[in-house]
DNA sequence: CGTCATCTACCTAACATTTGGTAGGTAAAC
DNA sequence: GTTTACCTACCAAATGTTAGGTAGATGACG
């Protein structure tokens, strides 16, 4: 793994844990093994690096879902899995969805991270949308609002169990949003 | 309005705004028109003033949700009617309800703050259990479940439109947990 | 009633620490 | 010999917090 990724991966952790504002460049280095000063070797200043680590966010987050919808060709097992990804942050140490707090910091947020932090609600609420057109869950019309809908849940959910540090409360959630019908059963 | 209330009332507002962590002891003591050190003389810490916030923001909605389960006896209705605390908080400056920006600074919140973030979840969940199991919209096992995954998703939306700075996306995922079945229609 | 001590609510001034960031150097790789 | 990847050493700003002081209100007491 190159620096420049050990860099963005621990980043990504810390920001997850501790938010954009709770990042620090130091820390960061240290993790990295090396020096504070090195790290603007590799990022021009902190608004660069957020703002590339909110991208990578984004860009795994599709590479996960693209996945998820060869491996599971049915769209309605697909959505089914669609809370694993949220669940995972959990399971590494108890993280939120980093778009999650972000939105949380948003109005102190730099600019270039802003716009990465959009691009993550609109890519999952893209392919929730598609997976409940193609399922036929809802009628095209509604499935967009349904989309924003199931995201806005799922994350609220990560909020909750990580508030309690218990991944079992983020399980039952979701079992909730099934039984009330706002995911599929 | 004392001294002491105005401190509470400035910190709660830039808490909502900016978290724990974005609070700030000299922009919070220019807001409220006195020097930093004076913050000092009514409060010992910020982690106190942070707890202290915190406490009065649950007992405030417990008073809210009350009223609110007064002036509309029909369980059915005042449950329809909870997603305006959290729409309130939209309509003042695109703030956030406390609880959830706590609930993302979890991990780094003085441990008297934490207790009162948690409080906070707990008197809301209940509230909606209340209602819930009074208007029988769901069995009395279901209940508790039912009412931590309604104010997990209205947190959840909140946290989306605010994100978005979008109030009547707020409306719009309320309108879908409402279709979906996860709130009464 | 007057005066003296105490308390309240604030102040100025500073301190230590943490922060993002910069200047300039070094040593190996190409 | 230039570029790459790192370093040491520093800076300026921001932060929570403290020390110590002041002006006015309050209350006790001769």
């Amino acid at each position: 793994m190159s620096t420049n990724e050990a860099i963005l991966s621990a980043a990504r952790r810390s920001a997850q844990a501790h938010g954009y504002g709770g990042l620090n460049i130091r820390d960061l280095a240290g993790e990295v093994g090396i020096k504070a000063a090195s790290i603007y070797h590799h990022f021009p200043s902190k608004a660069e690096l957020g703002a590339a680590v909110a991208k990578r966010y984004w860009e795994d987050t599709v590479a996960d879902l693209e996945a998820m919808s060869q491996e599971t060709p049915e769209p309605r097992d697909a959505l089914r899995k669609y809370p694993q990804i949220f669940r995972r942050s959990l399971e590494n140490g108890n993280r939120l969805c980093l778009g999650s707090f972000m939105s949380a910091e948003y109005d102190d947020l730099p600019e270039p991270v802003k716009k990465e932090v959009q691009t993550f609600a609109d890519v999952n609420v893209a392919w929730i949308g598609k997976m409940l057109k193609t399922a036929g869950v809802v009628t095209a019309e509604e499935s967009e609002a349904r989309a924003r809908a199931i995201f806005a849940a799922v994350a609220g959910a990560q909020l909750m169990a990580r508030s309690r540090s218990d991944i079992s409360l983020f399980d039952t959630l979701i079992e909730s949003y099934r039984e009330a019908g706002l995911l599929p059963a």
